[in-house]
This record gives structure tokens, C-alpha cells and sequence, in this order.
DNA sequence: CGATTGCTGATGTGATCACAAAGGATCCAT
DNA sequence: ATGGATCCTTTGTGATCACATCAGCAATCG
């Protein structure tokens, strides 16, 4: 899921269109029922209809936007039961992937993680939604890359596009002083080398926000 | 994953076309490696390249294809590592999606499921590798249903289709004689609501038959 | 004043075409 | 016979076009 191609040399146009589409929505900075058309995007990125489609079609075969019956596209409005799967299958998921990790965390990695954390908490006390969960995201994929699950790890990112378009709404619903107090917890884990703490530090990382919007 | 659009009235062309070459994927009717080619699917579905080609990209990014960097599109070649990881995803989906069933599994499903599993016991004698793979499939499939939870479910249906062009390899080599013992161990433990029953059964009935596929 | 019907612009779908690149086969040289 | 270079066929990509359909809006009627 994550590079179609097994080499991305030449980027092709329908590729660099997907990345970018991708990255909006991942991010947050598309609203939930927000819509898109392809001669848009083709305008947008300067290319035909064709790989606007492609591209589009990408999106929605990994569920990142939702196709009305007739064919009309937009970032999906997500049911709370849906939410409320989603939120489980990132725990499910994410738990399983810092638990593979943990045994290769070594200080490097551990340093890094607390780098990013750092930048995570400068979003916060900007109120930078899309930033915060741009570095969030990327706390998470630092920490999984180590699990050596490929695989894996381009299932759970694709639940985080999934959830995408909903993490705005989350971040205003949210309360927003909050450092990242449960990162914390998952660095001493790691640190500590406590797989059942890590696990549950994990756990309640990602449940707990989606959970009051799923509520 | 599994609806592209929220109503099916009407199956477009490209549709069409995915759902035969989705399942042609996933019931091992392809081998790994075999190659497709956008006019061939065209002429042998009676359409042109377009939906071709949104066929092919949809399942390339499910993993049910594989791109080579010339956009040439084959089924998959799993690596060992790759299968192994596949097995520990089907693992650790099916035992969460069965353990949402249990509570919800009544007599009328478990009977299904024995009917079903009879289905698989005679594909085996009959030496029918597709049909095994099908039946077994639509086994696992019944029950999860029951989980309600239809994005976790989707995703478990994407680790199968990666799988499917390596389970008639797998099916080759397996000790062909084998009833579906684990299926009458997780019917045992539905009916008793035995939930670490449950729970070891499906992990057995995925693994057991990935594992030596992949040492 | 509100609901319904009819229309128009906008949108997705699929076909076709031109082009570039890749793969394979053939031919030649060693 | 074998290795390599060359040519040609096959293949994917992206653009454009014609067509059917849908959404939104306006005019009309109750």
C-alpha cells in the first residue's frame, strides 16, 4: 500500500497526484463530506482526467474517501461505530507493532522518538492541528518502522487515512492542553524494556482521543 | 474495501471486471508470477483499456497485484518473511473478529458452518484445490460476519487476497489428506462459548497451514 | 409561502488515440 | 554454439472526446 511501484524512480503523474491527495488527507486538511471532482484535480496538479482517476480510485479502494452511487467522491463521514472500529483496529494493530519493536529499541531510535515528541508538544502549544497530527503520525511510524512488518505497517497506516478527515474534528473537540503524556509513557516503556507497559501505554495512545469522539 | 460504491444497482463496467479478476485472485486461480496485461483483460472482459486498467489498480492496491517498475502488472511472489507476516495479520485479525462472533453466534450459524464445513471436508477428498480454498474461505467469512465489524473484516479479506496466489502453492505441498480439524475445534468451542478456545483454534487453523509454506 | 417539476450546467464513465519505453526475438560476430 | 547489438512488437501512460446521468436551481403550481 504504501509505494505501488517497487521502485519510485520516475514518478509518474498519477503517483505524484495519489502522494499528494494522500498526504491531505492523512493529515487532516480535508473536512469530512468534503468534495472532490477530477477535472479539479486535474486542473490542480496540471494533468487530464486520467490520472485524477487513478488516483482518486487508489484513495477509495484504501477507503480514504467514499464514492457515492453516482460516482461522486468525498473525504468519508464516519459513522461512530465505524470510529469506534477504526480505534480498535489501530490498538490492535499499533500494540502488536511496538511490541515487535521493542526488542530493537536501542537509544538512537529511543532519541529520536523523544526529538519528535518534542516537536509534538510544540504543535499542541501552537494549536497547529494539521501539525500535530503530522508529527503524531510520525512518532507512531518511527517507533513500527523498527517492527520490521512491512506489511503491517501499511495496514495500519492505511486506518490512519481512514481516520484522517476525522482528526481535525477530533483536535477541536479535543482538550487541547494536553501534552502527550501517554508518549511519555511509551519512551519509558521502551526504555525500560516493559513489553506489558508498552503495550498498554500503546493502547491507551490511541484509544483514548478517538474514543470521546466516538462517544 | 469490499463495496466500492454504497449501492451496487448498478455494476459498472470496471466493477465487473475487478469482482472476476478479485475473485480469480483470491480462490488461487493465478499462479505468482503469472503476468496480466491491460489489453488482454480488456478483450476477454469485452472492454476497453479504462476499466481495465482502473481494475488492475485497484487490486494493485489492495497487494492482490504486484506493479514491476515498468507498470507491469503479475500476481504476487511472496517472500518467505512476507508470508510469515501475513499469517501473524491473519492471526491476529481472525482471533479478535471470532471473539466478537462468539457472544453473537447461535445455533442456526454454528449449523451453518458444519454444513459449510462439510463442503470443505469434500473439496479436500475431491482433491479440488480451488473449491478447498473457496469453501474454506466462505467458512471463516460466516463467521466473522457475525463480528459486526465490517472495516476489520475487509482488511481480513485483503490479507486473504494477498495470500490467494500462494495458497494453491501452498495446497500442493500440504498434506492433502487432512480434514479441517481445526474447524471442528472452533465449531466445539462455539458451541460452548469457550472464548481461549476459540481464540487457539483460529489461530492454529490460520497458521498451521502458512507456517510450512514459509519454512 | 412551500413543495414539486423541469431544465441546465457539471460530473463520471468508457473508448480511442498518440507516444514512449520496455521486452523479446533475430541476426551477426566471435 | 554463444554472447551481444539491433529492430520490432507489445505494453503502459496520459490526453481527449462523446455520452449518459446526476445535482442543484429556478420557475411554476397548489
Amino acid at each position: 500500500m504504501l509505494s505501488q511501484k517497487t521502485s519510485d524512480a520516475a514518478p509518474s503523474a498519477h503517483d505524484r497526484v495519489y502522494r499528494a491527495l494522500r498526504s491531505r488527507i492523512m493529515h487532516g486538511q480535508m473536512s469530512p463530506g468534503e468534495a472532490l471532482t477530477l477535472r479539479g484535480i486535474g486542473k490542480e496538479f496540471g494533468v487530464s482526467m486520467t490520472p485524477a482517476r487513478e488516483s482518486v480510485r487508489r484513495l477509495v479502494a484504501e477507503g480514504a474517501l467514499t464514492l457515492s452511487a453516482s460516482g461522486r467522491v468525498s473525504a468519508p463521514e464516519l459513522s461512530n461505530e465505524r470510529i469506534e472500529e477504526l480505534a480498535a483496529l489501530r490498538a490492535l494493530l499499533e500494540v502488536e507493532l511496538a511490541s515487535r519493536a521493542l526488542p530493537r529499541a536501542h537509544m538512537a531510535l529511543i532519541d529520536r522518538l523523544q526529538t519528535i515528541n518534542m516537536n509534538v508538544a510544540e504543535m499542541v502549544s501552537k494549536r497547529d492541528a494539521v501539525g500535530y497530527i503530522r508529527t503524531n503520525l510520525e512518532f507512531h511510524r518511527t517507533l513500527y518502522l523498527r517492527a520490521q512488518a512491512p506489511a503491517m505497517l501499511a495496514i495500519a497506516e492505511t486506518v490512519w487515512l481512514q481516520l484522517g478527515p476525522t482528526m481535525r474534528a477530533l483536535y477541536g473537540r479535543l482538550g487541547r492542553t494536553e501534552p502527550p503524556h501517554n508518549h511519555k509513557l511509551i519512551i519509558a516503556a521502551l526504555k525500560a524494556g516493559d513489553e506489558p507497559g508498552l503495550r498498554l501505554a500503546v493502547r491507551s495512545d490511541v484509544t483514548h482521543g478517538l474514543r470521546l469522539l466516538a462517544g
